[in-house]
RNA sequence: GCGCCAGUAGCUCAGCCGGAUAGAGCAACGGACUUCUAAUCCGUAGGUCGUAGGUUCAAGUCCUACCUGGCGCGCCA
């Protein structure tokens, strides 16, 4: 079996090399390692790296503003091949470097044998301009290279109200989608609706018998395996408000479509509340009545990846790395899920998607191996399929978890969460840890309006630049053009290092999308606006220094836009004020 | 029994292709509002990265085994 990191892994294998395509990586980075690359060359030309090759040169922001802007380790790579110790390889590459063709302001060498760069200030705030020019474009890339990728996600049944946990799943994948669509890939949303088989004649069963009870006045429990929840009696009396008394059992089939329809419906408006859309609601039972299930079997009965044995079909999964064989067609003739969704993702191939990603709760990790098998058996790689398994939700209510059972009394539904918590909130709380990991989701802290809200505190940022920008207003401040300020003045610590975390968005932006973790963004975000509150606090922008001010507000005008970019992405508000 | 995910500060978690002294928030303690918004800021304290081996110049990160927790192993969906 394939796992989803094994598949990862080879994504960005081909990514890695891809060119870095956003503009202040080639004006700063790719020009550093470069030079770097030449003096290398130069080096071995000389003789002096023996019979090494020469890597691929990894440039990387240190933690530490004293190890410079970048530093890189190649030194210590090449120092056993190379014959020579570290530090004094470091120092050879120092020397053939030099200022790196005026990049360079200097450079040290530091540990083991590491090569700290600082760069020539006025390079890093070049990022400030180029913000301005590309605005809400800044941090997109074409590292997707317009490659088709379809993400399905939620494709809830359509028999209850949504919960919580599809409601993470349902953030994480869209968002997800932005991300891949900032970062160059065509993306296609979809809901995939299990409108078929025995879950929806249980549905129009429960709707009919609630129904019945109406009219008998009764109000027992239904048998087992059918739906309890009070929405079908909801449904039932708006039926026989609109119907009368006369609706007998064959109609049925007929409930069911009712049920599902309106249920759709709820889901559609939970969802829409949360600020989710889809390009596309696909029904699987359009995949049953045109034919489609039926023809993928005899396609795979006829290369003999499917056989019957016991009365029932068998797909042959074990021979693409599953533990055993699955069922198709059950011996009572019934075909199983997994039929449908053979076909289903033979639909998403022909639908010519390059990449599919499929979002899934945790407890279906089981059904992984034989989706990647018949991924396969449809003449694909199985690393074209993603799987994203979303780990639990536990709710924290007065610092103890609530249960997630589906009993009365707890709550457990999406919408009652985004009401009480507000989209936002509920937005970023979904975003805020790695989707493998399992997440305490705490509502008290979520919906109260303090400093202890993170999602404020990123907020807050964005509402203060508003804030002081309105200030400049009203005294007359006009804002500045970039390209006519001196950015040399911005010296302060806190400077530099927003100007090289809002310089990080599109590797950001490119890396969580290539590796499907949009958490990152989460971490991004929250880390500029805890370098942005100290500067603010500590430096005043609007001063009698018309040079500095003009400085600082056209720093403060990037970061907003790169504030916005990422809210956005997020799908969370950027108020202006709070 | 087999498989997947996780195990990092008292709690909840970051840690991007293996890099330098492992970082936040909360909770605890002590400070800062006459200012462009204090939904903010500054400081103190807090660690055997589950355990044991291995690979490497370098391991929280990679490999092996084991321990603990969650989940999954059906002609269910």
């Amino acid at each position: 079996m394939t796992c989803p990191r094994v598949a990862r892994a080879l994504v960005s294998r081909v990514l890695v090399y891809s060119s870095l395509s956003d503009e202040i990586e080639r004006q700063m980075k790719e020009k550093l390692a470069k030079s770097i690359e030449k003096a290398l060359e130069a080096l071995k030309a000389a003789g002096e790296l023996g019979d090494a090759d020469i890597p691929e040169v990894q440039l990387a922001i240190p933690k530490q503003a004293e190890h410079g802007d970048y530093a890189c380790n190649i030194a210590m790579m090449l120092a056993k091949k190379a014959g020579k110790n570290p530090r004094e390889l470091a120092g050879r590459i120092v020397e053939t470097l030099g200022d790196g063709g005026g990049l360079i302001e200097r450079t040290e060498i530091a540990g083991p044998g590491f090569l700290n760069f600082f760069l020539k200030s006025e390079g890093l705030f070049d990022v400030v301009k180029t913000i301005a020019t590309q605005g809400e474009a800044f941090g997109r890339s074409d590292a997707g290279a317009g490659k088709r990728v379809m993400v399905e996600f939620v494709s809830a049944n359509p028999t209850g109200p949504l919960h919580v946990g599809h409601g993470r799943g349902a953030v994480i994948g869209d968002v997800l989608a932005n991300l891949l669509a900032a970062a160059g890939y065509a993306v296609h949303r979809e809901y995939y609706i299990n409108d078929a088989g025995v879950q929806m004649n249980n549905l129009g069963r429960s709707t009919y018998l609630r129904y019945r009870q109406l009219i008998e006045g009764t109000s027992e429990p239904l048998p087992e395996g059918l739906y309890q929840g009070d929405y079908i009696v909801e449904y039932a009396k708006e039926l026989r408000a609109g119907r009368g008394d006369g609706i007998g059992e064959d109609a049925i089939g007929e409930l069911t479509v009712f049920t599902a329809t309106k249920i759709l419906d709820m889901i559609r408006a939970d969802l829409d509340r949360l600020g989710i859309r889809f390009d596309e609601w696909f029904s699987e039972k359009t995949l049953h009545d045109g034919g489609q299930v039926r023809e993928k079997l005899d396609g795979l009965r006829a290369r003999d990846l499917a056989y019957e044995k016991d009365g029932a079909l068998w797909f042959r999964t074990e021979q693409f790395g599953d533990d055993k064989d699955r069922v198709l067609v059950k011996s009572g003739g019934e075909k199983t899920y997994l039929a449908a969704d053979v076909a289903y993702h033979a639909n998403k191939i022909d639908r010519g998607f390059d990449e599919l990603v499929d979002i899934w709760g945790a407890d279906h990790h089981g059904y992984v191996a034989r989706m990647k098998a018949a991924i396969q058996a449809l003449g694909k790689p199985p690393e074209m399929l993603t799987v994203m398994l979303i780990q639990m939700v536990n709710l924290v209510r007065g610092g103890e978890r609530v249960s997630m059972s589906t009993r009365a009394g707890s709550f457990v539904t999406l919408r009652e969460l985004v009401d009480e918590a507000g989209k936002d909130a509920t937005r970023y709380f979904f975003l805020m840890r790695r989707y493998d990991s399992q997440l305490d989701f705490d509502v008290d802290l979520a919906k109260e309006k303090s400093n202890q809200n993170p999602v404020f505190y990123v907020q807050y940022m964005h509402a203060r630049i508003c804030s002081v920008f309105a200030k400049a207003a009203e005294e007359g401040v006009s804002i500045p053009d970039p390209t006519d300020v001196d950015f040399s003045l911005l010296t302060a610590p806190e400077e530099v290092q927003i100007a090289q975390q809002l310089a990080e968005l599109p590797n950001v932006i490119e890396r969580a999308a290539r590796d499907r973790e949009p958490h990152r963004l989460v971490t991004y975000i929250y880390d500029l606006a805890s370098t942005f509150h100290p500067y603010y606090f500590q430096h005043r922008v609007i001063t009698d220094d018309a040079a500095l001010t003009a400085a600082r507000l056209a720093l403060y005008a990037a970061i907003r836009q790169v504030t916005q970019n990422v809210l956005a992405l997020m799908g969370i508000d950027a108020p202006e004020s709070m």
